[in-house]
DNA sequence: TATATACATGACAACGGTGTCAATTGTTTA
DNA sequence: TAAACAATTGACACCGTTGTCATGTATATA
């Protein structure tokens, strides 16, 4: 066996219809007598006929196709946004590409306007912070070419959005962390181009002027979401007199990170310090003591983000282009009352 | 501007010459004199013209896609052979399909085998076990499709793959620990359907065997090479006695879980007991202490792979089509001298 | 019964490239 | 100088679909 070469005109011919007529049934179209429609879908059996992408794709004027613009730092954050988009577009019969796309430099900007251009995507998704590429955008409304971002920075233009409740998140685990008796919690902030980290913050913010507590810039850290920059920023944390006896960190790389910093200071976790992080990821509950965070629903932020995406596409009626997703308070192991 | 639409038959008219030409010139072939290539070129670049995949698609009988069919249970590892894929892919002018495909099952293999029917893909990649789905294997066979297997099981048939020398790893990391002075070291299995599993274990008992020590099967476990089984099979091991000085686990996600064990058992690593890993993804280095373990230089087969299907892809001759990668041992310090 | 209207189908031209082959021009060989 | 050959270019069919529009047929309406 040679590979497939029935065609749309082979099916037609054996079931002695138009070629048209085919591509109705293939597309679900109206006005097709049931029993034609039948017996062109028992020609395609027989014949196990697959239309062509290719000429689909070049009659249509469509790819069907997604592109993921990632941002490959935070691979743990990637996967589950990959999974998601993934498998959901698979669902509406679209394929997703990919395209890594470390800093969005002049190349990059380029690159992704070209898959726009040559139509190699019909839509895209962009995860953070690779919505900063104004530049790229900025083209895509020229070109009324649809995209979804997710965690934007930007809220205030008119432009489709999934985000978690990033703030409300931050805010409860700041809350827990108090109601455990903690007064002097530091912070570990993410990275300053990412709206999620400024948003966490503020919740921590918010939790700590709430509880009356002074807010104390020295105890104020930051990092980049990597495992290194959150070790660090607790070793520093660690030195300070007095400790802090909680670290609340932006993420749980970092987090992990902190907790590596407190066990190299000889240390114990949660006895003589609390640590907390946010998103939940698998390291969360591979690291030991598993680790108390903030848990956020990324495979179903990508979800609706593609849903949406895919709604857009088509043209449907779109009334909610923002959504927020809850995140919910993980409670394991790596938190514990003040001694 | 909308959607560029500028046409292979735009370049020629305002160049002058016909669009046979400016194909010539976009796919680098010979017989275009130089003055006729810069003038084509440079209404190329006037226009910002960009060929459309789906007419060069539909008209070659190519896709310029390479299908990447991976088990998504190994996420750390997955996210290496895509990077590499991916990046390698591009390099060529190849953009790259994801087909996650949890189970090899008989819907898994029709769709895979649609991929290759559509045209949707040229060749593909298989992660492990990904490649003990042998139906497709020997449909893609027959069909004549290129293909190349990472880590497979079947080695013995004429067909390409890469791999990383799995039980030369295991030996070095084996005979590691008992220069540290262990005798009784522990060994957490993989899954049975994975080749690599079978030759790490290989490796060990090969070096214990060297070293004159008996090979005890009750230190022998098994697990899946996820974080929990792992963390079981260590717990089961930390009740024996005596208690193995060290625990030589299959993988670094289950060497996670290992660590967690004997933390879980008030113990400490590495002053009651070592941890050794493999693969030596990133979780290694975030976990407290960091693992000492095998580093397989997954992005690097990844790149071996991708570039070898394409060159299968472009008919160049291909003597090398099997080829093995060396693994390094990575001291940290969840290992030391027994006590 | 005549006529408007919905349903059902097909002919044929796109879509935007590549492949084949013939035509033209320039260069080398006999 | 003529013949042989290599370099350069273009005309045109073709890839396998979908989109447009015309046509034919059944059903509802006047």
């Amino acid at each position: 066996m040679a590979l497939s070469s029935a065609t749309i005109r082979d099916v037609a011919n054996r079931a002695g219809v138009s070629i048209k007529t085919v591509s109705r049934v293939l597309n679900d179209e109206p006005f097709v007598k049931n029993t034609t429609r039948e017996r062109v879908l028992t020609v395609i059996d027989e014949l196990g006929y697959v239309a062509s992408l290719s000429a689909r794709r070049l009659a249509s004027g469509q790819s069907y196709t997604i592109g993921l613009i990632f941002h490959n730092a935070s691979w743990h954050y990637t996967q589950d946004v990959l999974k998601g988009v993934i498998e959901t577009a698979r669902k509406s019969g679209f394929s997703t590409l990919l395209h890594p796309c470390d800093v969005c430099s002049d190349t990059d900007t380029k690159e992704v306007l070209n898959l726009v251009h040559q139509r190699v995507v019909d839509g895209l998704i962009f995860t953070p912070p690779a919505d900063n590429a104004r530049e790229v955008i900025h083209e895509l409304q020229q070109l009324e070419v649809p995209f979804v971002r997710l965690t934007p920075q930007d809220r205030t233009s008119p432009l489709p959005y999934v985000t978690a409740t990033d703030m409300q998140g931050a805010f409860e685990m700041t809350n827990y962390l108090i109601s455990l008796g903690h007064r002097r919690i530091g912070f570990i902030h993410g990275p300053e181009d990412q709206r999620a980290g400024h948003d966490r913050f503020a919740g921590y913010k918010k939790a700590i002027s709430k509880a009356g507590i002074e807010l104390d810039s020295d105890i104020i850290t930051y990092g980049d979401d990597h495992f290194k920059t959150g070790f660090r920023a607790a070793k520093h944390l660690l030195k300070l007199k007095p400790m802090p006896s909680a670290i609340f960190c932006n993420n749980d790389e970092m987090a992990a990170g902190s907790i590596s910093a407190v066990f190299e200071a000889g240390l114990k976790i949660p006895n003589n310090i609390s640590v907390a992080g946010f998103d939940d990821i698998p390291l969360a509950s591979q690291v030991w003591p598993p680790l108390t965070t903030v848990q956020q629903p990324i495979y179903k932020i990508a979800e609706i983000a593609t849903n949406m995406l895919i709604r857009l596409l088509k043209g449907e009626n779109t009334t909610d282009l923002y959504h927020e997703v809850n995140t919910a308070l993980v409670i394991r192991k790596s938190t514990a009352a003040i001694a």
